[in-house]
DNA sequence: AACTATTTATAAGA
DNA sequence: TTCTTATAAATAGTT
C-alpha cells in the first residue's frame, strides 16, 4: 500500500519510524471511528509510541473508566476489582469488630447496660471486680516501688549529710581554734547541700575545706 | 475501498452490519499489530460489537493491567487510584482506632498495666470504680424489677385463692346440708385451682356451683 | 506536509 | 462464515 511493499518488522531508521507511526496512527484512528459509526460498536484504542508519547481514541458516550469497567465485566479479566473487594471486605470486618469493641468498652464504662440480662450483668460485674483488683494491686505495686525508691534516696542523702558533718567536725577540730568556729558550720553545710547531687564524697577521701576571710568563697578542693 | 463507496453512518441492516464489523475488526487488528511491529509501539485495542461481544488486541510483552497502569501514569487520568488510596487511608485509620480500643479494653481487664504511670492508674481505677457502681446499681435494679413482678404475681394468686375460698364457703353455707359436705370442698378447690389463670372471679358476682352425683362434672355456671 | 504509484482493505456478490 | 473481485482507501517513498 505504497510505492513499494514493506516487510512487517521494526523500522530501524528512527525518523522513518516516527513518520510511519504518525501516518498509520491516523489511519488506525480513522478506521476505529468508522467502525464505531458504521457498526454501532464501542472501541477503545490506546497507543504509546516508542518515544513514550500516548494517544487514544474512545467511542463517544463513554468514559475510559466506564470502558474499563465494561471490559472487566464482559471479559471476566480482573484488573483490580478483586484487590479492591478484598480490601473492602477487610474494611467491613474491621468496622464490625470496632463496633463490638466500642460496645464492650461502653458496657465496661457503665453504659448500654439495659441490653444485658441479669446473668450477663453478674458476669460483667465479676469481671470488672477482678480487673479492679488487679489494677489496685498494680497501683500499690507502683506506689510501693516509688516509695521505696524515695526512701532509699532519703536514706542516701541522710548518710551523705552525716558523713559531711563528721568530716567537717574533724576538720574544725584539727584547726586548733585559729579561726573562730561560730557561723562557719552553717555556711559550709550550705555548700555541701548544693553539691549533694553533683559531687560524690567518699569517707576515705578527705575533702579540703578552704576558708577565706572576708569573702563567701568556700570551696571543697 | 470496495465495489462501491459507502457513507460513514450506521449500517441499518443488522446482518450487513455484523459482516462489516467482522471484516473491519480484522482489518483494525491487523493494522494495530503492524503498527506495533513496525514502529515499536504499544497498542491496546478493545472493541465491543453492538451485540455486546468483545475482542481485544494487545501488544506483546505487556498485560492489560500493566497497560492501564501505564495509561494512568502517562495520561494523568485517574481511573481508580484515588478511590483505592482513599480507602486504604480509611482502612489504616480504622486499624489504628481498633488497636487503641483493644488496648483500652485490655487495660480495663487488668492487662498491659505496666504501660501506665500512677496518675493514669489512679484515673483508671476511679473510672472502673464508678462504672462498677453503675453496673451494680443496674443489676440491683433488674433484680428488684423481677422480684417485684414475682411478688405481685404471688399476691395476685393469693387474692384469687382467698376469694375463691370465701365464695365456696358462702355457697356451702347456703346449701343447708341437703348434700353431705364431706369431701366436696377438696374437689371444688381442685376445679378452682385449675381455673385460676383462665377465669376471673369477682366477689359481687355469685358463681353457681352445680353438683351432679355420680359424675365428675362440676361446673361453675 | 504534499504527492502519487502502488499496495492493501473491503463492499458487494456468490 | 469464507471466497472472489472490482474498486476505494491507505500509505511508502519521494519531493
Amino acid at each position: 500500500m505504497g510505492r513499494g511493499k514493506i516487510e512487517i518488522k521494526k523500522i530501524e531508521n528512527a525518523t522513518n519510524r516516527q513518520v510511519t507511526y504518525s501516518k498509520r496512527r491516523n489511519g488506525l484512528f480513522k478506521k476505529a471511528e468508522e467502525l464505531t459509526v458504521l457498526c454501532d460498536a464501542k472501541v477503545s484504542l490506546i497507543m504509546f509510541s516508542s518515544t513514550g508519547k500516548f494517544h487514544e481514541f474512545l467511542s463517544p458516550n463513554i468514559t475510559t473508566k466506564g470502558f474499563f469497567d465494561l471490559y472487566q465485566k464482559t471479559s471476566g479479566i480482573d484488573l483490580w476489582n478483586s484487590h479492591y473487594e478484598r480490601m473492602q471486605e477487610n474494611y467491613r470486618r474491621l468496622k464490625e469488630i470496632n463496633k463490638k469493641l466500642r460496645r464492650e468498652i461502653r458496657q465496661r464504662m457503665g453504659g448500654d447496660l439495659n441490653e444485658l440480662n441479669i446473668k450477663e450483668l453478674q458476669a460483667l460485674e465479676s469481671k470488672m471486680d477482678s480487673a479492679l483488683l488487679t489494677i489496685r494491686e498494680r497501683k500499690y505495686h507502683v506506689i510501693k516501688g516509688q516509695t521505696d525508691k524515695h526512701k532509699k534516696k532519703v536514706r542516701n542523702l541522710e548518710e551523705r549529710h552525716a558523713n559531711l558533718v563528721l568530716d567537717l567536725e574533724a576538720k574544725l577540730d584539727r584547726q586548733d581554734g585559729t579561726v573562730e568556729n561560730g557561723g562557719y558550720y552553717e555556711s559550709a553545710m550550705g555548700v555541701a547541700a548544693n553539691n549533694l547531687y553533683g559531687l560524690r564524697l567518699y569517707q576515705n577521701q578527705q575533702p579540703q575545706l578552704i576558708v577565706q576571710h572576708g569573702t563567701n568563697d568556700l570551696r571543697l578542693a
